[in-house]
DNA sequence: GTCTATAGGGGGATAGAC
DNA sequence: GTCTATCCCCCTATAGAC
């Protein structure tokens, strides 16, 4: 009885034009993207004023005049991931035609600077900085209110997402995406009654 | 096409005998809850050898002397874990007959030892500790092939681990199970075919 | 706007008394 | 088995030269 408004045509191609990468100059972007990476690739522990610094070929001192502090530069993250939300959202169910493959299929990888930046913040999730979580659900909290768009049912809707959040987990521990993930996109996809 | 090997009852309200909490004295013990607890309510960052003391109400020396360094207190835990998993599974697929239900809704609320290890431990995950990510992947693999057990569509299963993980991410950014939570885990445990 | 130097604090780990 | 004292390193942040 649930209704998928889309049309259901090669549901695994389909991908969605994101935002380019930026490697960009400019020290604060540089900066923040170098945060980001050793977020993602080593964890909090890892991301140090030092090493964040050596990532973004700049000294520490040139970092601290760009972000005052750690929590400065945590919120900058924060800020970028706020700041690309929105159009991230957009272009994702703008593309394919198909809202429910485009959204678990951009939670498989991340290869945009949205998602880049999102899977970043989750490792800071949960660990004291109430600023961190509360980007967070504010994130999921857009993604749902999209997806509830594209999707009739509310209780399809918040399975997809929580499929999606699922797939992030599974990449966050180095659990390789394989076939039987694609297969539950794909039937998430194709089936149009629960 | 799919069939649920189980005898569908209330979905809802089934809940298994887990392990029982220990808080017992046995220093090692209780360093262990101590670290996991400070993991789960802090994050990696709080999770130093001076915190977890204090809150095992142990010397740091004191500590030191189970567990050599901070590298053999981390295994600790993983081992902890590795020991909880097979019997934590056993009783969650003994007790409430309904696989899907006792699975989803163990994913919800960590309150036996076994999900508050496994809470603790994602906190570490990702983080370049390559024993952290391997014992993950091995207690999702664990979960999944009782799921396959239970649930003959190979791809509701995985479908099923996804939601379970997807509730785990929401319950580290500390957003709330709501009742479309429970509607989806409801229908997941329902319905008999895609 | 970027650098070096350094202060100040905290974390992990060792030594050795009890 | 548990404690105190201590060492050393690294991390954040500040000061100030260029």
């Amino acid at each position: 009885m649930i209704t998928v408004t889309t049309n259901s045509g090669d549901s695994a191609t389909s991908q969605p034009e994101k935002t380019a990468r930026h490697k960009r100059g400019s020290g604060r972007e540089r900066v923040l993207d170098a945060y980001a990476q050793v977020l993602r690739e080593e964890g909090e522990t890892a991301a140090t004023l030092d090493e964040v610094a050596r990532r973004a070929d700049i000294s520490k001192g040139g970092l601290l005049h760009h972000f005052g502090s750690k929590e400065a530069l945590m919120e900058g993250l924060l800020g970028r991931m706020k700041e690309l939300n929105e159009q991230d959202i957009a272009a994702t169910m703008r593309a394919g035609g198909d809202g429910i493959a485009a959204y678990l299929h951009s939670s498989m990888q991340a290869e945009d600077d949205y998602s880049d930046t999102f899977i970043a913040i989750l490792k800071l999730a949960g660990s004291g900085h109430e600023n961190v979580d509360q980007a967070l659900r504010a994130a999921f909290n857009a993604w749902q209110d999209e997806l509830d768009k594209v999707i009739s049912d509310p209780v399809l809707s918040r399975l997809v997402q929580l499929v999606g959040d699922g797939l992030y987990v599974h990449a966050l521990i180095g659990r390789d995406v394989d076939e039987l993930d694609l297969q539950v996109i794909d039937r998430l996809t194709k089936r149009t009654e629960s």
